[in-house]
DNA sequence: TATAATTATATTGCATACAATATATTAAGG
DNA sequence: CCTTAATATATTGTATGCAATATAATTATA
């Protein structure tokens, strides 16, 4: 039996696109705790970072775009995390600012991190090795 | 300024995620090409190797539950590209078969692999790398 | 400076993902 | 043989993702 390109075990970006999802699905209980989706934890982590942000700037960090973050953003304001309001300089920029309950947030989510790699099943240097490899791909 | 765990450039589990969808657009105008999105086109790359197969096995083969594939295999049912059968031993199996149509599809999607690393922007090593890295979490 | 081009978000429609629940069928145990 | 447990799919509801389009504000230009 000779080399088959289109088989499922000898695709690249197949174990990447599992991968994606278990990892997230791994992430669900701890993020229960804290009330967030994974989409909303990593928009969380931008806010925690720089406190205020644009939604164009935003979909770059998170490589998603308005169709997506509308929506997230609006409910991530409805749980009191976060404000939206239009830039007074430039009407078209909505400027997503977190809030104090947003920045209290991070104190639960502090653990999370560690507990997640601890369930990774690789060692401290293939975790280096992936981490390299993806940001490689991504910077494409 | 120290290490803050909770910054999004210090995740391994955030360049999964957006390396795992940025691969999947890059798939787009191929798949646009034969008709399919991704996940029908994984869940063909199965039946193309198997020709049939139970919704149970396919979703252990891809990571998914029939919450997703039901109403994907009933899209590609419509397309007539396979057949969505119940086994007669045991009725609560429902046998997915490929058509001719979806054998013939094959022949369409054969330069596909070979277009998509090309445009992967890793060397042949660090595909390598990237692989079984990646099939090892997934072992977990 | 009126108009066209550009930019930033929002909206719509479609296709996943997945948890939770429901349904139907078969297997197991008393 | 009858009831209960287990198994396989299907359905429902919620939350993304993303392409395509719409809208509003700003900038560039004839």
């Amino acid at each position: 039996m000779e080399y088959d390109a289109l088989k499922l075990e000898n695709q690249l970006c197949f174990p990447l696109y599992a991968c994606s999802r278990e990892v997230v699905k791994k992430y669900k209980p701890y993020l229960d705790e804290i009330g967030l989706t994974y989409t909303q934890y990593i928009t969380m982590m931008v806010l925690w970072e720089k406190k205020t942000v644009n939604v164009k700037a935003l979909g770059e960090c998170l490589y998603l775009d308005s169709g997506t973050l509308t929506p997230l953003l609006k409910k991530l304001e409805a749980m009191g995390l976060i404000s939206r309001e239009r830039s007074k300089e430039d009407e078209r920029n909505l400027i997503v600012a977190i809030t104090k309950k947003g920045e209290a947030l991070k104190e639960q989510a502090k653990t999370i991190p560690e507990r997640m790699m601890s369930c990774l099943n690789l060692n401290e240097d293939e975790i280096v090795a992936l981490y390299g490899l993806l940001n490689k791909m991504l910077r494409a």
